[in-house]
DNA sequence: TGCTAAATCTCGAAC
DNA sequence: GTTCGAGGTTTAGCA
């Protein structure tokens, strides 16, 4: 084990010592978590209140914070990213204010008792993605051409190529050389480029005509002619189709496989 | 202080104490909280992976989950209300899964390291008013009529009459007697009625005409025609406006209370 | 139960 | 920076 300590924990602080504590963690940019009885006041762009209750209270290292009941999937109360902190003990009250401006809001947070104080270090830079991967996508189309485009025919994957990867390779139903480029978001002009580069660099080996294929849910503005210009086609390929086509009952074993996974 | 230990906390706990602990934790419908270093798949109406990162997992006493980075107003993955959980020990990974039906989505959560691991019975009933309460309308109204109609004078507030209470007492530009009746969201036929009521009890003591006023966000469907039948006005009035008058610089001190009392 | 409209919506991309 | 549109939107109010 790292000598490193992500997690400091307080049972029971008393008001001064959290105040102390809360003040040092969110000047440090870590993650707090407080749970206690409290009460809560907002204004800005509307204005509520909150009567006093037992509740979790998250302050985030981006300065958002979120206050939630032990029920229910939203957030009672909340700040988004960007505030300031206001942190005291107010005679045996904790009181957290959060402040924004822009537009201008404030939360304010009061504890009469603290059951739980915690302060994090959390390192996170995990890629999310969402409905498929880029992986997911080409697993999709090589399982299933027909959803980029009818009588595709996948070779390999993945082939190296000079500038980089070529995502998917196939031959097409009049018989040309398709080379495939897959974006999982909005395709822009950099997506069109690289994909004219490896059409470039596979035509120099290979004696036959070549398609470039740009497959993504969709294009960037003035991209359509830009590809039009460089001699590519466009495919809309939406990842939630490619997600329905990994989890059909053939693919259930390689869906397992995705649920569970590392 | 009580016998009631509403919070109990784990640090670094093994795998197979922590997958024991939160089975418990959830069975007795307590609220989870787990923080490690953890990877994420959603299946559902969408689909989605999280790469292995530290972040904060919350259950909820109602079967609702989220995950949330250090960083975002937003958890990263989530599940609503009424899920149930699969927890086990696997090798030495710790495996959470939350699946809903309709729709049918899962939510599995994979542990590699937990920090922290605490179980807690919450109690909170306290109440939540958004925008302003019934009474903070009120003190709006007293504080500028003028946002109810013009010219209008108040006199008292809350005055008994037989059958409840009397919101606001005024003179309206004409001399006439005015009773207001708040609704703090949309006013039905039963506010209508309540109305009704007060200013026939009230035109019983004072030898005067009265003007009945129901003043809300917006009335419900064919209310304005019983208004009208019963010889009422509506006057729209907004929660959010009556913030704002609420948060003038001369009604500072006022505002400074709201947002600090308890 | 299903639909519609609002949300302290949030968040990201385009202009 | 401002505006616009999507979201695993969620949530509340009505038919």
């Amino acid at each position: 084990m790292s000598g490193r300590k992500p997690v400091v924990v307080l049972e029971n602080p008393g008001v001064k010592r959290a105040a102390e504590f809360i003040r040092d963690a969110v000047s440090e940019r870590k993650v707090v978590v407080v749970v206690g009885n409290c009460w809560v006041n907002y204004r800005g762009r509307a204005s509520s209140k909150l009567e006093p209750g037992e509740r979790i209270v998250v302050i985030k290292e981006d300065g958002s914070v979120l206050v939630h009941r032990p029920a229910g999937y939203e957030p009672v109360n909340w700040q988004p990213a960007g505030c300031l902190f206001q942190t005291r003990a107010d005679g045996a009250v904790l009181r957290v204010r959060a402040v924004r401006q822009k537009p201008s809001e404030s939360v304010g947070i009061s504890f009469d008792r603290v059951y739980l104080l915690s302060a994090m270090s959390l390192v996170d830079s995990g890629e999310f993605s969402l409905y498929a991967s880029e992986e997911d996508m080409q697993r999709a189309i090589l399982l299933r051409p027909s959803i980029l485009e009818e009588g595709l025919k996948p070779i390999t994957y993945e082939k190296r190529v000079e500038p980089g990867f070529v995502d998917v390779y196939g031959i097409d139903k009049n018989g040309k050389l398709v080379v495939v480029e897959i974006k999982r978001r909005t395709a822009g002009r950099d997506a069109a480029l690289q994909l004219a580069k490896y059409v470039d660099f596979v035509k120099t080996i290979v004696n036959r005509e070549v398609r470039g294929v740009l497959a993504a849910p969709r294009l960037a503005k003035n991209v359509q002619r830009l590809l039009v210009t460089l001699g590519l086609d466009f495919r809309p390929l939406d990842p939630r189709k490619c997600a329905e086509v990994l989890s059909r009952p053939e693919t259930k074993k390689l869906a397992e496989f995705f649920v569970e996974s590392k």
